[in-house]
DNA sequence: GCTAAGCATGTAAATGTTCACTTACAAATA
DNA sequence: TATTTGTAAGTGAACATTTACATGCTTAGC
C-alpha cells in the first residue's frame, strides 16, 4: 500500500503545488509543470505515467503530511478540549504553511474525471476525522462536550464549519489571516458543544 | 441589474444544468451542448457571446431559484425555528429536484480562472446567507438560540455544515437520501444552537 | 584501473485530440 | 427586403503524451 517516492518526484510534486498557489487548477499544465522544474516536458514522463499520477501523489503527500501534523498535534496534550483546540490550530498552522494543499484539497472539480482523484479526496477528509472522532468521543464520555446529538452529528458540525472557512479563506486569495479568523471559529465551535449541564 | 433572458437562453441552461450533473464540468463543452439541444454548435453563439456567459447566466438563474425558494419557504411561518427548519427543508428540496446545480455550486474550480464566475458563486452563498441571517438574529434575540456566540460565528456554522451535507451528497454522487440525512442535519443544529437556558 | 555495456534521465520535435470560437452561407420569418 | 436563427466546415491554440535521440553514471569483465 505504501508507495515510496523519488527526489525528483518530490520535487515535482511541489512545483505542482506551487503552480496551483499561483495559477489555480487549469493551470497545472504540463507546460507549466516542466517550465517551474526548469526541464522539458517529456522529462516529466520519466517520473511518472501521466498527469493524474502526479496529481493523485500530490494527495497522497498531503494526506500523509496531515496525518502527521495531527499525530504531534495531539501527543502531549490530555484533556479533549486540549486536544480539540490543538489540533485545528496545528491544521491551520500548516494549511497556513502550504495554501496550494487547501487549492487541491477544497477544488472538488480537481480532475473529476478521475475516480482515483475523487477517492484520494475524500481520504484526506476521513484522515482528518480518523483524529476528530475519539477527541469528540472522549468529549462526550467525559460530559464536557454535549451528548444531546450523536457523535457522528457533531463531527459533522464541525468537520464543516472548518471546511467553510478554508473554503473562504481560498476564494478571498487567502488574503485575510486565517489564523486569527481560525482561532476565533475553534473558540466558537467549543463554546457550543460544550456541554451544557 | 436585471437581465431578462430569452426561451431559447433558458434552454441552453437547463441543457447545460442536465449535462454538468451527467458529465460534470469537464463534460460541459460547446460540443456537447449543441449535441444536447440537438443543433449546431455555432448556433449557440447566437444566444450567447461565449461559453463563460452561459455559465454565469445559469448561476445567477440559479440565485433567482434559491431567492425565490427561500422566500416562499418562510412566509407561513412565525418562530425562528419553524424558519429554520422550512428554510433548509425547502433548500433540499430544491436541490433534490436540480442536482446539477449543486455540481455548479459546489465545483469551486468550475472555471475558477473567471472572476465573473467566482463571483456569482459566492453570490448564491450570499442569498442563502441573507435569508438565514435575520432568522437567527431574531432567534438569539427571542433567546430561543444561544447567545453564547455571535450571529456572524452561528451563521459560519449552519452554512458550513449545510455545504458538507451537500457536498458529501455530490461525492457520493447523489446516491443517499438527501432529505433524510438533511432532516437529521437540521434537528442535529437546532439541537445544538438553542439555548439551553 | 580501464573500458564498454546498460541504464537512468534528459532534450527537441512532433503527434493527434479536443477545445472554444469564427466564417460563409442558407432558410424562414416579419 | 432585412433580420433572426440555423448549418457545415473550418481555424488556431492548448493540451497530454510519444518518439527518436543524446548524455552521463554505474558497474561487470578483463
Amino acid at each position: 500500500m505504501e508507495n515510496a517516492i523519488t527526489d525528483r518526484q518530490l520535487e515535482i510534486i511541489e512545483a505542482a503545488g506551487k503552480i496551483l498557489t499561483t495559477a489555480g487548477v487549469s493551470g497545472l499544465t504540463t507546460k507549466n509543470l516542466a517550465k517551474e522544474m526548469n526541464f522539458s516536458e517529456g522529462a516529466i514522463y520519466r517520473h511518472f505515467a501521466g498527469k493524474e499520477q502526479i496529481v493523485v501523489a500530490l494527495l497522497e503527500y498531503l494526506a500523509e503530511q496531515i496525518d502527521e501534523v495531527n499525530v504531534q498535534a495531539v501527543s502531549h496534550r490530555d484533556s479533549p478540549q486540549d486536544k480539540f483546540q490543538s489540533l485545528f490550530q496545528a491544521q491551520i498552522a500548516f494549511f497556513k504553511e502550504n495554501p496550494h494543499f487547501v487549492v487541491a484539497v477544497f477544488s472538488a472539480g480537481l480532475l473529476e474525471e478521475s475516480k482515483q482523484i475523487n477517492e484520494t479526496i475524500y481520504k484526506i477528509m476521513q484522515v482528518m476525522m480518523k483524529h476528530l472522532m475519539p477527541i469528540i468521543m472522549a468529549g462526550q464520555q467525559q460530559n464536557v462536550f454535549t451528548n444531546k446529538i450523536t457523535t457522528e452529528e457533531l463531527l459533522n458540525i464541525v468537520m464543516g464549519t472548518f471546511r467553510l472557512q478554508m473554503f473562504k479563506w481560498r476564494i478571498s486569495g487567502f488574503q485575510f489571516d486565517i489564523e486569527r479568523s481560525g482561532y476565533n471559529m475553534i473558540e466558537s465551535l467549543l463554546t457550543l458543544i460544550k456541554s451544557s449541564s
